[in-house]
DNA sequence: TTGTAAGCGTTATCAA
DNA sequence: TTGATAACGCTTACAA
């Protein structure tokens, strides 16, 4: 596509009078050169607008600094607040993200397959779609790229899944309603194969469950969106037409929360948190909208994103990594 | 990173008993190859799991396939949609999103230059912040990849902005609130940088002027968030304590608007569309949550990114497009 | 410190 | 239809 022809190391040093090697030791740093026809080789480059072909240098060194990014759920802006985390700290390494859309209009085997082919240097996941059967069925052969799944559990072997502690977190959510008094608990999920890689309903269940809390009723939304969450929260009221039976619903995430909440107030006209208590998860900005302002679970993007990031760096590990987020308390709960 | 080494064609050859060109070959579409040695090749490389380099491909093409986008804010959900969309149309040409994040932290010029490096076969600016004058300063030679410009206009002559047409826009929704009856408009910015790219203020100032309504205060946010909005309509208001002077307020995007809209009713009592009418831009998903049920107006996100990418591959002219978008009339103007 | 040769894994082009 | 030579622009290793 491009116009004219950009100027190449071995142009730069016939009219620096040089060989191409003095020229690439020019620009590269720590190489034994002399100051003089380092200072010569760059003063010419910079009039010939040179710099090194980078495509090339990765063919030549098999490393291409780039790094693909799966990517499933366009539609909570918390997906976007972990891209623009994760894509600063790539960029602070010299890395850059390839993002790949891998939504349900795509075939995850292919996006695989091409990245792949494409020799990226490491694959994230940073979604929930992804199943851990496509990881194990794909053959990448022996030489794939290293793969690493942010914010969710994996259990396949080859993944390195860097997530937000979800039992530390569902015990200090609980922790903090139990002793708010709520005793009739429920629990709202997004698609059933997508939730149980999140693991929250389990641990929220669990806590319960140890506290002589049996029956936990459980709301499905169809899928994470504000209005499946108002929806989920509409039929399982419309089955209890004899009084509310629950005095706290908890949310697998922000969306269905705020859903769930709008839905509350203008269809039952319940109070949040006097006859009803929300909790999200996420700490999306539109939890701490005033209309909401909404109790919940913020991860520790920065937190997973640097241990991500020291992976691939080769500082850290890799190995799987919970870390502990924070409890928001606002007043929904 | 990786631990075995890729098989290579050279290598499939020597297994498959052939040339490595009749490797290549046979992984070329439309390559003339003997049907019975392609199947050979293909059987042969199925078990070394063998697939083309395509880094190596590309530096012998000299196109990497890869498109590099520009992200500048990543807190509006509007720009996650607009990636969802042009992430997918890329990739069904068998493109590559390269996501380059160019917030403030970023050096712009070093990210042109950058990409510029790795090849990219294009550049594609999804963002606000990015000043003309950068474009102009940077020197990237004669070899630049085309530059594009997605939903802002730009002055510079080498880039093609594509827009959605805010005289077209502004025209509509005006049109729709004069018809209300409303007579006291006022306007919201987002950062003045910022604003003007966009142009719908002065598009907004103009339709009134027209019909002889010469003073249309504006109220100024230091940023693109909810509660940027909040504050400058607080600010304004409180700025007026003998009543409200206006009965109309647009807001240059739906998150401005729904932050207004909170601060309005929550500390002034003010019922919407009733006391003030609120208007937004986006058609954001919170725009439709029954609690704002903003009106406000949708751009043609998919029709921006099918010109671009008809331009990207060739398909259509690189001249600057702005295309219609859609009302989206809900209650509260 | 600098120059040389070989190689990264493809594709383009020509010859057989 | 197939094989061979050259080239893409850089890096690595070694020699001068």
């Amino acid at each position: 596509m491009s116009v004219k022809k950009r100027a190449t190391a071995l142009e730069v040093a016939k009219a620096a009078g040089v060989s191409k090697w003095t020229v690439i030791r020019a620009f590269t740093p720590g190489a034994s050169i002399a100051e003089s026809s380092r200072q010569k080789v760059l003063a010419v480059a910079e009039t010939m607008s040179y710099r090194p072909n980078l495509l090339a240098r990765s063919l030549a060194t098999s490393s291409t600094q780039h790094v693909a990014v799966f990517v499933d759920d366009f539609t909570n802006p918390h997906k976007l607040e972990m891209l623009e985390t994760l894509t600063a700290a790539l960029q602070a390494e010299e890395l850059v993200a390839v993002i790949v859309n891998i939504n349900e209009h795509f075939d995850h085997v292919h996006a695989l397959l091409n990245a792949d082919q494409r020799q990226v240097d490491a694959i994230v996941l940073l979604g929930t779609s992804f199943r851990d059967e496509t990881l194990s069925d794909v053959r990448l052969g022996e030489s794939a790229p290293p793969l690493f799944v942010l914010a969710r559990d994996s259990q396949t072997s080859r993944i390195s899944p860097i997530s937000c502690d979800s039992g530390h977190a569902l015990a200090e959510i609980c922790t903090h309603l139990w002793a708010r008094g709520y005793r009739r608990p429920a629990f709202m999920t997004g698609p059933r194969t997508l939730s149980t890689a999140l693991g929250r309903r389990q641990h929220f269940e669990a806590f319960w469950m140890e506290r002589g809390i049996e029956a936990v009723p459980t709301l499905s939304a169809e899928r994470y969106s504000h209005r499946a969450g108002g929806d989920a929260a509409r039929a399982f009221l419309q089955a209890s037409p004899s009084g509310l039976k629950i005095d706290l619903l908890m949310c697998e995430n922000d969306i269905l929360a705020c859903g769930a909440m709008d839905v509350l107030r203008s269809e039952f006209a319940l109070r949040v948190p006097e006859d009803l208590a929300i909790v999200g998860f996420d700490d999306t900005a539109i939890a701490g909208f005033p209309t909401y302002d909404l109790t919940t679970y913020r991860q520790p993007i920065a937190a997973m994103v640097d241990a991500l990031v020291d992976m691939l760096a080769g500082r850290r590990a890799s190995e799987p990594v919970s870390l502990p987020g924070e409890l928001v308390l606002r007043s929904s709960a």
